[in-house]
DNA sequence: GTCTTCATGTCGGAT
DNA sequence: ATCCGACGTGAAGAC
């Protein structure tokens, strides 16, 4: 078994043979001509005819991708199954998976080429700059959200889901951390207001308990949700670097 | 200027030579091979050596493909600009981008395959059971929602942002309707509560402001704080079919 | 440009 | 399997 195979301006039998050998083979697969796809499943859509690029992955990843835009203008998720057909002198795919029903069917006019590749990568992708390293600094120093802070648990359950940080103030006030790796909107303020809320049903406790929300800035209407929930901000990046001009208060 | 061009096991300086017309012709070109990859931009990321597909578009988007997934393992959005270098006898491309400053750069050990391709493609996809589908079957029969309802206005804006579906029930109260076109978690009930909450202080209304969630369903917590919060669910789909059993109510 | 929300989001982790 | 939230989310539309 060869470790690739390529062909230009194949027939379309000779194209099905080459990809049905070479989905066969696990291989990453590339077939560049003008197609038609359509889709139907947790949506539904049709794409007439027009020059793409389609990607078989060994996985069973399907992607169509146009000229422009960085997301497949059609895909089909992994775990999928292929199935390679020439109709009408034409190359065709199709691919299937359950759970949901999902089905995806491009149809090449003709095919300008097609390669397809035995993939070997065993190798992690190593990402910094996450909301866990976030968390990491203030955990390393709890100072950097307020003078006497501690953390008493990461991930600690409510009724409303997992709070990033759960600790304690200086007064002994309980505190719910939420940490954005980047500026915030809306969204991020409702999610502190639901844990804030279910903890303070939990706690039933005397004092109210405070929300920080830590992230490297708000908009303005996140910042007036904030201010109209009593809820807390402090500027803090992932990284020590690149923290944008906004101070600290509540 | 041909139309597409390929080479199989090229040198680096041919890939090279090849790259860079094909990226001055806006050409779509795939390269395959081993390969390391470095990012740096909105976080920071390096990926040692493995077998990957590299995807460059006319627009200067950047794919950087594994054997698995759907999403690129590294990439770069539209609008960038492109270097290609031999160094040491290996094929670099930098790809770089401005606000945010973002770098990323790929260099084969060797490359197996490169081909390039003129790519036109006008066709816009056509696409069904989206929120906007939603809508247009609450606004053709409001009474799907309930006896009486009245659509007033579609992303009517308030100080917390634009309502799907702004109304009247038959008892001329104000009603706030959220869209989803799927099943819905928390997060919608928060949004959906946002609004209700500014339509009421915009209003100072006799009557509290009715917050409507039309999904094809919830989970157990967004029903919870759908009830916690006085909020209401209907449930209904984007497209006729496929209505899940979850029955009308407040 | 920023802000806001939708998405066939995708993905990973926990239950 | 579903639920939940992060993501270098991407992409579109409004301002």
């Amino acid at each position: 078994m060869s470790e690739s195979l390529t062909a230009a301006g194949p027939t379309p039998a000779r194209a099905a043979s080459l990809l049905e050998e070479a989905v066969a083979s696990d291989f990453l697969v590339t077939v560049f001509g003008p197609c038609r796809v359509e889709y139907d499943g947790r949506a539904a859509s049709t794409l007439e005819t027009g020059d793409r690029l389609l990607v078989l992955k060994p996985d069973g990843t399907v992607l169509v991708h146009t000229d422009e835009g960085q997301k497949p203008v059609n895909w089909q998720p992994p775990g999928c199954t292929h199935e390679v057909e020439t109709a009408d002198g034409q190359l065709r795919v199709r691919s299937h998976r359950e759970s949901p029903e999902e089905r995806l069917v491009v149809t090449f006019e003709r095919v300008d080429h097609i390669a397809g590749f035995d993939p070997t990568d065993k190798r992690e992708l190593e990402l910094d700059g996450t909301e866990e390293d976030l968390r990491d600094r203030v955990l390393d120093d709890p100072t950097l959200l307020e003078e006497g802070f501690e953390p008493r648990a990461t991930e600690r359950e409510t009724a409303a889901g997992a709070v990033d940080i759960y600790g304690e103030d200086d007064d002994g006030n309980a505190v719910v951390v939420e940490l954005k790796r980047r500026r915030v909107g809306p969204d991020a303020v409702s999610q502190l207001n639901r844990y804030v809320d279910a903890l303070g049903r939990e706690l039933h406790a005397e004092s109210a308990v405070r929300g920080i929300l830590v992230a490297p800035s708000v908009t303005d209407r996140a910042r007036q949700l904030l201010d109209r929930r009593g809820l807390e901000f402090v500027s803090l990046s992932p990284t020590p670097d690149a923290a944008p001009p906004e101070s600290h208060e509540s």
